[in-house]
DNA sequence: TCGCTTATTAGACGCTTGCCTTATAAGCGG
DNA sequence: CCGCTTATAAGGCAAGCGTCTAATAAGCGA
C-alpha cells in the first residue's frame, strides 16, 4: 500500500497537476487537501509534507499555471514575427489551446479570479500575469501595419484582450455553442476590425 | 433573542440578499449555510425552513439574480428605441451598474459560472439568461443603420458579448486599473468599429 | 551489506458543516 | 382576550476537513 518514493520535484508536480484537475472538476469548495492528496493516489498527510496548507498548494499551482501559459503563449506567437498578422494568428490558436481552455482545466481560472479578489497574493500572482500577457499582446500588434482610422493603441489592446477573455468564459460555460474554432475565427475577425487591417 | 417575525416573502429574500453578499465576498468555499444565515441575522435552522438546502438556495439566488439584471437591462435600453444608437450606449452603462458589476455582487457570478460547468441545473439556468440576453442585444443591434462592410450580424453580436463579459472580467479583477467609465467608452469604441457606426 | 535520511503513511484531535428534531413564542383570527 | 398556526431558535449527530504527531520503510551512501 505505500507507493515507491518519488524525488521532491515529482511529487510537487504530481500534486500540482491533481489541484487543477480537481479544481476543474469540483470547483473551490470541492477541491478540498485531502481530495487533492486522493486524486494524487497519496496519503493526506503527504500534502502538508510538501506545502504549508492546502491555500498555499494552490497558490503555487496559480503561479504555476500562469507561468507555463505564458512560456507556451511566447513560444508560439514570437518565432513568426516576421509576418505579424500570422504571429497574432498562432498567438489566438495558442490561447484556445485544449493546455489552458481545455474542459479539464478552465474551471481552474475561475476559482483562481475568484480568489484573486479576496486575497492579496493571488491578487499579485493576477496582476503580473496580466501585466505580463498585455506586454506579449502589445509586443505583437506593435508589429502590425499602422493603418489610417485605427483605434487608439492602447484602447484597440484592451478590447482584443476583452475579447479574449470573453471568448474564454463563452467556451467554458459551453463548448458546445462557441467550438473552439468559432473562438478563434471570432479573434481573427476582431483583429482584422479592431485595427483595420 | 428572538427576532420579530417576518413575511415568508421578505425572509426568503433576506436570505437571497445575504448569499449574493457571503458569495462576493467569501467566495464558493466560505458562503456556507451557516454563514449565509449569520449574514442573514437568523439562526441557521431557518435556511432549512425556506429552502430545501444550501444548494438550492443557491440556485434561487442565482435564478433571481440573472432575472433582476435582464429586467434592468430592458428598462435600460428599450425606452430608447428610437435612437439606436443610444439604446445600445444605455444598455452598456446599465451592464456596468453597481446593481450587477458592483464590488459586493460581481464576486458571485464568477460562483454561479463555475457551478454551471459541473450541475445541469445551473447550466439551465445559464443557459436561459445567455439566450435571453443575447436575444435583447440583436434587438438593439438590429435597428442600427446597416452600414457597408461591416461583419456579420451573428458575428458582431458574438463579438460584442464577448466584450462585455471580458471588461466584466477585467473590472472584476481590479476596479482599479479598468475604472467603469472606461470599460462603458471601450463598449461604445467596439460598437462603433463592429458595426461600422 | 548496513545505516541514515526522509518520503510516506496512518491515526488522533478539534472544529465546522449540513441535516434533522424538538422546543418556543409571535401575531393573527376568532 | 385566547388559541392556533408557523416563523424562529437551539441542540444533537454523523461526516468531512485541516492540523499535528508518531510510526514505518524505501533507497541512497558508505
Amino acid at each position: 500500500m505505500r507507493r515507491r518514493r518519488a524525488s521532491p520535484v515529482v511529487r510537487r508536480a504530481d500534486l500540482v497537476a491533481a489541484t487543477v484537475s480537481c479544481l476543474a472538476r469540483l470547483g473551490a469548495k470541492g477541491a478540498t487537501g485531502r481530495e487533492i492528496c486522493r486524486q494524487a493516489g497519496v496519503s493526506h498527510g503527504l500534502l502538508r509534507h510538501y506545502f504549508r496548507n492546502p491555500d498555499n498548494l494552490l497558490l503555487e499551482t496559480y503561479e504555476q499555471l500562469c507561468e507555463d501559459m505564458l512560456t507556451q503563449l511566447e513560444a508560439a506567437a514570437l518565432p513568426h514575427a516576421a509576418d505579424p498578422r500570422q504571429a497574432l494568428h498562432r498567438y489566438f490558436v495558442a490561447v484556445f489551446s485544449d493546455d489552458w481552455a481545455g474542459p479539464e482545466i478552465i474551471g481552474a481560472w475561475m476559482v483562481f479570479w475568484q480568489q484573486a479578489r479576496s486575497r492579496a497574493d493571488f491578487a499579485a500572482v493576477s496582476d503580473s500575469f496580466n501585466l505580463r500577457q498585455r506586454a506579449l499582446l502589445a509586443r505583437l500588434v506593435g508589429q502590425l501595419p499602422t493603418a489610417p482610422g485605427a483605434l487608439p493603441m492602447a484602447d484597440a489592446i484592451a478590447l482584443l484582450s476583452a475579447v479574449l477573455d470573453g471568448l474564454w468564459i463563452e467556451y467554458y460555460l459551453s463548448d458546445q455553442r462557441t467550438p473552439r474554432e468559432r473562438c478563434i475565427a471570432l479573434c481573427d475577425a476582431a483583429a482584422r476590425r479592431l485595427f483595420a487591417l
